[in-house]
DNA sequence: TCTGGGGTCCTAGGACCC
DNA sequence: TCTGGGGTCCTAGGACCC
């Protein structure tokens, strides 16, 4: 019996968040990111208006402005997003008992029969409660709903049904597979695929020895299999905060401070619930090049002190260079769940 | 085009143990 | 003594996603 999988994807979210709290932006071309002016990032998210100048998420921000400097920047309110989120996933959980949660405007949920009739219904609630559009898609698994949530976007609803799942895929370009990005469109693009109907067709094996086990998937996926496993509970793996400076650094008391700051934040959002093992630290140059070192203790730790001190000793072999970037990251997470687990650690 | 910040997962080599 | 194989953990880098 195959399942019945909707993904629910928000129309420019950041964009549209804002739009509501100021409907003076509506129709026109607003952008959510880094400061043009100060231009050190990309954007986040941006209007359909603004996408007709081109521009585009991950974007330089500084060549966003140079493509349509008359836009609105707005440099982002996340706590906005937030509180918008809580109400569509609220809205979206109390719809089916299958629900998984991807980020902050996307899920993925099980329905059961008359799907469209479903899907109507979600979207007008969204826009009811928030003034906000989705477009969904629905499909036999994740793979293809999420496909075609991405199909009629602003506002869409597209319905795959499975004995369709190939003609519906194959002419779409190889990039809208998840996981196939900026270093795999290429490669594959050599060996003359360049539509998933192409990656289908194109011999298993040879995809395997190039790509190991993500070439079973590719074959898999260009043939409209894919997993209908709906992941009720999260469970995070990492907790990490990095910040680009405005101007490469060289200055050892500055990037200590920042790294202080930045592992109080951590610690602090570790909310006492987080024993961490390993403390990764992220260094990126001036020239873009990206190191990471990282510790692992034996025993589960808590302490901010630990955090700034192991840090700064990892990021010793970096002073004398220009800094672009640092970051900091906790992993090997341990859930405290009970004063039992304390008495574990001895404490 | 001059490249954020939050994440997850995979790979490969080396250490170490039995 | 110049030498096997399996398993696990750690580190570093990289690709990708939202």
């Amino acid at each position: 019996m195959s399942k019945i999988i909707m993904h629910v994807d928000m129309d420019a979210f950041f964009t549209s968040c804002e739009e509501q709290q100021d409907p003076c932006l509506k129709g026109k071309p607003v952008v959510v990111g880094a400061d043009p002016k100060h231009g050190r990032g990309v954007v986040a998210t941006c209007s359909y208006e603004a996408r007709k100048y081109g521009l585009h998420s991950a974007m330089p921000i500084s060549r966003a402005y140079k493509l349509c400097p008359q836009a609105t920047y707005l440099k982002g309110n996340f706590q906005l997003y937030y509180e918008y989120s809580k109400k569509i996933m609220e809205i979206l959980r109390a719809c089916s008992s299958k629900f998984q949660q991807m980020g902050l405007d996307e899920a993925y949920l099980e329905a059961t029969n008359s799907p469209k009739k479903f899907a109507y219904k979600i979207k007008n609630e969204i826009k009811q409660k928030t003034g906000l559009t989705a477009s969904i898609g629905i499909g036999n698994n994740k793979l293809i709903a999420k496909i075609a949530s991405d199909f009629q976007k602003p506002d869409g609803l597209t319905l795959v049904p499975p004995e369709n799942n190939k003609n519906f895929l194959s002419p779409l370009p190889i990039r809208k597979l998840h996981g196939v990005g900026r270093k795999t469109e290429p490669k594959l693009a050599k060996l003359g695929v360049n539509t998933i109907g192409d990656l289908a067709k194109y011999n298993q094996e040879k995809l395997t020895k190039m790509f190991g086990i993500f070439g079973i998937y590719l074959h898999n996926a260009a043939n409209g299999m894919g997993s209908d496993y709906i992941s009720e509970d999260y469970e995070r793996v990492s907790l990490g905060k990095e910040r680009t400076f405005f101007e490469d650094c060289t200055d050892r008391e500055k990037i200590y401070s920042t790294i202080s700051s930045i592992a109080a934040q951590i610690i602090r959002r570790t909310e006492q619930k987080y024993f961490f093992k390993t403390i990764s630290l992220k260094v990126r140059l001036s020239n873009f090049t990206t190191f990471t070192r990282a510790k692992t203790f034996k025993f589960p730790c808590t302490s901010k002190d630990i955090l700034v001190r192991t840090s700064k000793q990892l990021l010793d072999e970096f002073l004398g260079n220009k800094i672009r970037l640092i970051g900091i990251r906790i992993s090997h997470l341990e859930e405290l769940k009970s004063q039992r687990s304390l008495k574990q650690y001895g404490i």
